[in-house]
DNA sequence: ATGGTGGATCGTCCA
């Protein structure tokens, strides 16, 4: 089964690239993040014309995340759990495929973060502890479980051009990269690193500014978390730059999962 | 210190 993540930065700006890119790396699954409009506005019917089943969560004009799926998906998610009624925000959307349960989720930025207690990093971090619990709780479950997309956290100083100049950054942050470890301390697996541990520059998102694409001033901050039984079937995992490079570019471009069938 | 770019929306907010 080929997973693919990509925060597409617009949905509806970015079309046709998206069409041409899935038609020609051919996922089963595909986690989209930025959709960047209300559910009913995504342009659904460009995907099942490709072949996929379509589940957006949207919101007007920010955040938005979407499953496609050329398999049923079933048992769907549409936020996470926890402080539910207090965060309208459209940043997680998880289902069933194939036995294994997937999300595509689009973790807060968390900028400007002042010393730490802005209002902004301080909903980060609290969307990062409710996503440890439910990963956690999705552990006993049983199934193998697949956690993709725009985690907005640098992992380590060779996920990032300039670690020095971004130590104070809410994805870099000690207190951002000590939780993410939590999450993986419950048993979860970083597949690209894990896979690839000394291949380095390997980002994900280059700033539209500053010439950052062609200096390759770039971040790591797209991943897949694996729990140990989705670990076991780890085939691959890879970065595909190439739709970086395009005209109308989002400014992050696709991971790409392989777990076996 | 600022501005540099881009999307949604139409004055700013967000990244």
């Amino acid at each position: 089964m080929k997973i693919a993540t990509w925060n597409v930065n617009s949905a509806k700006a970015r079309l046709p690239n998206i069409t041409e890119w899935l038609t020609a790396a051919a996922p089963d699954v595909v986690l989209f993040q930025e959709i960047k409009c209300e559910t009913a506005a995504f342009p659904a019917a460009a995907f099942v014309e490709l072949g996929y089943e379509v589940h957006a969560v949207g919101q007007k004009a920010y955040n938005g995340v979407a499953i496609l799926s050329r398999q049923p998906v079933t048992d769907l998610l549409t936020r996470l759990p926890g402080d539910e009624e207090e965060d309208p925000q459209a940043r997680y959307v998880e289902g069933t495929i194939g036995g294994v349960r997937i999300a595509s989720l689009y973790l807060p930025n968390g900028n400007p973060p002042g010393d730490g207690d802005s209002d902004k990093y301080r909903y980060k971090l609290r969307w990062m502890e409710r996503l440890r619990l439910h990963a956690k709780g999705l552990l006993e479950a049983g199934a193998p479980v697949v956690l993709g997309g725009d985690y907005n956290v640098i992992p380590a100083p060779e996920d990032v051009y300039d670690p020095v100049g971004w130590r104070n950054d809410a994805l870099f942050r000690q207190e951002t990269r000590l939780k993410f470890q939590e999450i993986l301390a419950l048993g979860y697996t970083e597949a690209f690193r894990s896979l690839h541990p000394g291949r380095h520059p390997a980002y994900t998102f280059w700033d539209y500014q500053a010439g950052a694409w062609p200096r390759n001033n770039g971040l790591r901050i797209d991943h897949f978390l694996l729990s140990p039984q989705a670990a076991d079937r780890l085939m691959g995992c890879e970065i595909d730059k190439a739709p970086r490079g395009k005209e109308k570019a989002s400014d992050h471009t696709p991971v790409i999962l392989e777990i076996n069938a």
